[in-house]
DNA sequence: ATCGGTGATGTCAGTCAATGACATCACTGG
DNA sequence: CCAGTGATGTCATTGACTGACATCACCGAT
């Protein structure tokens, strides 16, 4: 055993979302949280940025796994196709364990302005990336900005459905219903 | 003359403005705005509810604006017939006295993290007036929604066209050209 | 074995955003 | 002339965030 408890990032995480979910973002400390985890308020500021992307510990990971999945399309495929590839390589994150942290995460930013501008920056971010990588494919850039930000609306709105659907229905269900959906709009 | 200068507001909005200009966001302090602005720190929270706000006290004339345009569309126009009419209905918000602070703002706000994030959620709630607007026209709920994300997306690509464009060029006619762009797309 | 470096954490002091409570006082209507 | 109102000032406080420095188990080199 160490110094310390291992993994003070994991617990900080879990401390953050059982204290907004129980008294809301605006009624939690970071004193409070630290205290939870077992730290002091310094060592959260030195895991997480602030208060809130204590919230989106995992995004990097998600838009870096979205990234790698459009790079590995075939190269002949097209835009679209390639997005929905990205698109569809977030399910291995979303199996059935972590749906109910996704539900009680999502009340918790849904009910707070400031998570939802980190939330939708987020989106941005991840929008910018996804074009870079399919200008990177050669797709030209009007192209290419307009098929991201189609992408990302598909997983945003996939994501949305999948947290109020059953518990035996997976992501990537949604995401092909999703998708489906689309193809009927502009159809 | 009463006993304060009149319009602290927006005397507190220029001061604001000149100061993130000269400093940036960060190395402001609504103190120092405030002095700029000949009022105390504490009016300055009477008028804004955050330091970030005082970059978006447009905002909300701007959407009832656009929402207003929106619902005065004729009752037989498509759905992205009536939010054109509403993206149009911007123009004489942006006329060319405007633009030079236009360019001012958009730099500081491109430029600072926290002010991207408070501009993405205007975006999110102006979209979602419009997708309101569009619901009480009968629009159906997939359409609605889609239509102001498309408007939206409109407004804001030509609204960066404009401040980058010539100072003769009319907002009025960037956007005409963005639509134009957009109709070419989604031949 | 031990010695010095490293890394994660604690401690402390400080800045600044934001809010609540209360005071002030020119202006206004009666 | 007087009571009420509204915009502002003053004061105190909380809490997010940062910089500087100290600590000390661990680990690798000697």
């Amino acid at each position: 055993m160490g110094r310390w408890e291992p993994d003070a990032a994991g617990r900080l995480r879990e401390a953050a979302m059982a204290l907004y979910a129980e008294r809301g973002y605006d009624g939690t400390t970071v004193a409070e949280i630290a205290d939870r985890a077992g730290v002091t308020a310094r060592t959260f500021f030195r895991h997480f940025a602030d208060k809130r992307e204590v919230l989106f510990a995992g995004s990097e990971q998600l838009e870096q796994h979205m990234v790698e999945a459009l790079a590995a399309a075939p190269a002949d495929a097209t835009p679209m196709e390639a997005v929905t590839a990205a698109v569809l390589a977030t399910a291995q994150f979303f199996d059935d364990i972590r749906r109910d942290y996704s539900r009680r995460r999502a009340a918790v930013i849904m009910s707070t302005p400031e998570l939802r501008e980190r939330e939708l920056i987020k989106m941005a971010t991840l929008t910018t990336s996804l074009t870079d990588g399919l200008l990177e494919r050669g797709v030209a850039p009007d192209v290419a900005a307009l098929a991201a930000e189609t992408g990302v609306a598909v997983f945003r709105v996939s994501f949305e459905r999948w947290i109020a659907a059953p518990d035996d229905v997976p992501i990537g269900d949604v995401i092909q219903a999703t998708l489906k959906t689309l193809a009927g709009l502009t159809a």
